[in-house]
DNA sequence: ACATTAATTATGT
DNA sequence: ACATAATTAATGT
């Protein structure tokens, strides 16, 4: 019922889409001509899911432009981000890990374009296409690396430590520089920081008023932006106790 | 050191 | 006007 589902037979789209994402890099511009005539371009509102979690995975993605919240739902509605997505990055690549539903949610967070094949044609490029499955484990292996990173935070830093290395990571893939700091790119509510870092939406509404004072960040509602990166990253930094 | 509850205010359509 | 976002204080574990 709503009117963003203009599905667009990838009509003409450039092949410099694909030759700098790590996966297709390896290709000869006839093959990614060929990769991209199959793939499907869409546009999707900003909080609209491009999947949901437990859907057959019937499709694998590229995030051509925007931002996607790669997110899981506990029991009782609690969400939890697990990752975010810049553009350029495959996404709902559950055949690459021996899936066949999707372990998590895709939600866009702006307004957003993705390509997208079905998922058959994983097993095809993979055998198909020198260096396809190299370059995307590959990357599949840094965001392992990556959530792995966030496991241990959770673990063992405090709140404070969390929310900071969650703005971080946030600002390394997002981040855009502005007169007063680094902004980040996307509208982020403190719900969101909350359930990327396992707190509430009221810690980290506290914690960013007192860093607000002290001139370490402003924020506009769904806006952050880092004033003082370094102490930033100081915050980050696990306290000796002794 | 943090969550929870609840009341209040600000902001975007 | 209405819903959603953000702040703030009080209270609980």
């Amino acid at each position: 019922m709503d009117s963003n589902t203009n599905l667009k037979p990838t009509q003409r789209l450039d092949e410099s889409l694909l030759s700098h994402i790590p996966a297709f890099s390896r290709l000869q511009k006839a093959q990614l001509r060929e990769v991209l005539d199959q793939a499907t371009c869409k546009r999707y509102d900003a909080g609209v899911a491009v999947f949901d979690e437990g859907a057959q995975a019937d499709r694998f993605y590229m995030l051509l432009d925007g931002v996607i919240e790669v997110m899981r739902i506990g029991p009782l509605g609690e969400r939890v981000i697990s990752l975010h997505i810049p553009p350029g990055q495959l996404f709902g690549i559950a055949k690459a890990l021996g899936h066949v539903t999707y372990p998590a949610s895709a939600i866009t967070t702006v307004e957003s374009i993705g390509l997208s094949w079905p998922t058959i044609l994983w097993d095809e490029y993979v055998a198909k296409y020198e260096g396809f499955a190299t370059e995307s484990y590959k990357t599949v292996g840094a965001r392992v690396n990556e959530m792995n990173a966030h496991i241990m935070e959770l673990a063992t830093l405090h709140v404070e430590q969390r929310i900071a290395n969650a703005l971080l990571r946030l600002t390394n893939q997002a981040g855009h520089k502005v007169a007063t700091g680094i902004e980040i790119n996307f509208p982020l509510t403190r719900q969101d920081l909350s359930d990327m870092t396992g707190t509430t939406l009221h810690t980290v509404s506290r914690l960013l008023s007192a860093w607000q004072r002290v001139g370490l960040v402003t924020s506009k509602r769904k806006r952050i932006t880092i004033c003082r990166p370094h102490q930033l990253v100081e915050l980050s930094q696990a306290k000796p106790s002794y």
